[in-house]
DNA sequence: TCCGAACATTGCAGTCACTGCACTATTTCA
DNA sequence: TGAAATAGTGCAGTGACTGCAATGTTCGGA
């Protein structure tokens, strides 16, 4: 899907290994100290940058903890751009949602952290998702592109906000039963599918 | 539903008065200068308190902005916990998340307010219920109390999330229809009913 | 009607997330 | 190798939010 694994010069590479020491640094403290006790501050201390450098990557303490990119957002909406005219708005959507939960190519001992942190700490389920808002905004408005009608808006927003609805209730289920975020998407899914006795 | 309308001390009363002063002023605010152009001090000036006291009465920002009291939270799990015996969780979950947001029981000038601000800072669709995060928490643990199986709170979970997701949807439609939450709410919930090229 | 308990308001000092800016260090590539 | 592009950093500043201790206001009973 994103075969550009080659161009990997010095700079790209020390970005990333300077991101994933971040990302790591935030999962460890915040599983020694708790969500309200880490500081921005012990983040980038432990990950060898300033604070300022820090949010040069990440938007927010949070999205640093979650691993989530703020430069995510554009990627994940062109890829919906993308996906919508293959598959049509409903599975493009679920398509892009279910990648980019589950995008993690980390190491497993980072996947073992983050299971950790969200265990002792589910205010981050409702929270990962929750910061996309620009994705969101953006998201509605692909869709809305494609859609009929003088609600295409409407039934955009509803659309996504369903998705990520779902979304979040992947995180949760990824939790409680200890199985990757993929699958868990998948299970939710079914569920939903189902619509049985959901809502 | 809530007939407590007759123990109105001066205490209560000026608390009330004081709340929707900084609810107004608030609003007022973020028409004249923008979301960000506003600060908590500027909307405790203007309402006549002490940003300490702003502080007091909203947990962020944000929920005076919207009108949401910190208070709040307990009431509605309290309400759910309630109308979950009357007619089961589907039917408990909508009938109480309608309540939830179309309950404003405000003077016309207000809601009019609202209105504007919301056209202007579409940033705060999805905030208005974004905010309510312990309410979300407690009102999954009411309705996992009431599923049967070992999956009940992940179902809860889902559950939750998607009358979290027609909210919102709720949320945008009002403003875009320039109609009123609920009958916003019935709107969306019909389509979602549907099932028709929803998610 | 007056008093004490309960509760609301306030000022103050402090922490911390986050930003713009100007500057330096590193990487790239011609 | 040198200049342009890009990343890192220090610094100063803003503003949300909190705990605490003091003060003011309302309430209910004697």
């Amino acid at each position: 899907m994103t075969p550009d694994d080659q161009p990997l010069g010095l700079r790209e590479l020390k970005k990333r290994q300077s991101r994933m020491a971040m990302h790591r640094a935030a999962l460890e403290l915040v599983l020694e100290h708790g969500l309200g006790g880490v500081t921005v501050e012990a983040i980038a201390q432990r990950a060898g940058v300033s604070t300022r450098t820090f949010f040069n990557h990440w938007s927010t303490k949070e999205s640093a903890i979650i691993g989530v990119l703020s430069a995510a957002d554009e990627e994940i909406a062109a890829r919906l751009r993308h996906q919508v005219h293959e598959t049509g708005p409903r599975e493009a959507l679920r398509t892009v949602m279910r990648e980019a939960i589950s995008s993690a190519p980390f190491d497993p001992e980072v996947r073992e952290l983050r299971k950790q942190v969200m265990a002792k700490e589910p205010k981050l389920h409702s929270l990962s998702s929750g910061n996309l808002l620009s994705v969101q905004t953006e998201m509605v408005a692909v869709l809305a592109g494609v859609l009929d009608g003088d609600d295409a808006h409407e039934r955009a927003m509803l659309s996504v906000q369903i998705g990520f609805a779902v979304t979040r209730a992947a995180f949760s289920t990824s939790m409680a039963r200890g199985i990757d975020l993929g699958t868990a998407f998948d299970d939710v899914l079914a569920r939903y599918d189902e619509g049985d006795e959901v809502f």
